[in-house]
DNA sequence: AATTCATTGCGTTATACTGACACAATATAA
DNA sequence: TTATATTGTGTCAGTATAACGCAATGAATT
């Protein structure tokens, strides 16, 4: 075994001022998706040793709006702003296992929690998911100085088995699926350009099927939501796709309304 | 000014016993739903002299899931059970009005939280909305003495000016709508037994726009989840409807699917 | 430079669904 | 018995959907 690091200030300052600074027993765990190579991507943190990955979240200080904590967490621990990010469950379990996350956390620079430690106290986590586009994000570590990663969703059952972030990734994905029809996907998810088949491939691995090339263009291209620029995708091999950008205001618009259709 | 009535016990087991039973800074809110004479009904609590009507609400305990806390608290405030009840939103905004609330209805009795005391702390709500069948439901006193009565969507307005549970219940039928394909609502709002004009004026209800009466019919026997039993329902004036029941797996099953349709 | 080939752009057709409306049947009230 | 509002059933034009055809294109191959 390697020997111990120091105890990084955010985490010492978590552990001395936590209880001042933060609401008790909130927690608040971010899904945040990214699309690249036609798989959606989820950004998770190693909590190193352990190999057990995590979902980024933190705490909510005491005079701070629930919203704006998420905000603020997804700024701090990965410098993203101005980021769409959604609640979409609560998890009241009284057997989550943040408690024993928190110790391994910790365990790794030989500090041990206190007895009574707010942060061993039961949590009730809120749930946001984020859209962020991938290729307008660089890595790095974060503050609690654990390292990301992109992982595909299908790689998923090995890293997270039996833990409950697993649970809250589950519900993320099924709030993705049931409201995609108000979710602004493309826009937050895809860079500003894009090309159809790139907008297709979103559309269907996120529905986990399979749709009609043809028809799918149709019924994008009906929404009128889309702006077709004098530039195509050059580089791939075969014929260059036409490259797309969205029209924020009618995008906005038709997903008041929600984008109809049999997806 | 009339005499202070005595501390309801209820009450004083909350003050004095509260603060080990449940976990602290979290409350649970539900807007319960019921459908009569056409319109949607709310159960609110009167909280008597101050002529506020709130959401009847309470505290999860500290080994609950929180789901199972908001079924329990809606059975000991109502005594209903196996009721449909689902997680909407939380609220989570440090000005919310809570403590005034709760000082409130302490002071009716006389009776004053001490300072410090974990009532008056900020608390995070989390909402949950139920639909019941308003003719299977007898109103009674709860156990926190405050007088129950249904009240129309459309008189809110009166009531709750000002009051942040104006918002959790506008959020409450927001989410009814947008998920309207998913829920359901007629097995749950509706009698065992109803007629094909009163399923539509609570969908009508609902979507808060009129829909024809004949291509509601066609598309709602479309979906295969009603039975059409050999009675009519007389006495209305004019010509008897049908009544119909639900197919409950049908209903079910169509409901994972989404009732398709532009309604 | 010509050829190959997977992919893209645009189009067609049969079918299902939707919105708007017509008309006969019927339970109560007058 | 008649009047009336409401319900049950049907029609029809317009629209959307699912399935598929075919020519155009850009890079890779020869």
């Amino acid at each position: 075994m390697s020997k111990a690091q120091a105890l990084p200030a955010s985490l010492k300052q978590l552990l001395v001022k936590g209880n001042d600074l933060f609401i008790p027993g909130i927690s608040i765990d971010s899904v945040i998706f990214g699309f690249h190579e036609n798989t959606l991507k989820l950004l998770l943190l190693d909590n190193s040793k352990s190999n057990k990955w995590t979902l980024p979240g933190g705490f909510v200080l005491k005079s701070e709006d629930i919203n704006d904590a998420a905000y603020r967490i997804l700024l701090e621990r990965t410098g993203l702003k101005d980021i769409y990010l959604k609640q979409f469950d609560v998890f009241g379990q009284p057997n989550r296992t943040d408690a024993s996350a928190h110790k391994t956390t910790f365990e790794q620079y030989g500090t041990k929690i206190p007895k009574e430690h707010w942060l061993l106290q039961r949590f009730v986590s809120v749930g946001y998911f984020a859209l962020i586009d991938y290729t307008n994000f660089s890595i790095q570590n974060d503050t609690m100085n654990s390292a990301y990663a992109w992982k595909g969703i299908e790689q998923l059952n090995e890293l997270l088995i039996d833990h409950d972030h697993g649970t809250i990734i589950q519900k993320a994905l099924e709030s993705l699926r049931t409201q995609l029809a108000y979710l602004p996907i493309g826009k937050n998810l895809l860079p500003k350009k894009f090309t159809m088949p790139e907008l297709q491939k979103l559309y269907e691995t996120v529905l986990n099927k399979p749709l009609d090339r043809r028809n799918f263009q149709r019924k994008m291209l009906g929404f009128g939501i889309l702006n077709r620029l004098n530039e195509t995708r050059k580089g791939g091999a075969h014929k260059a796709p036409f490259l797309y950008s969205f029209n924020d205001k009618k995008y906005q618009k038709a997903l008041k309304e929600g984008l109809y259709g049999s997806w």
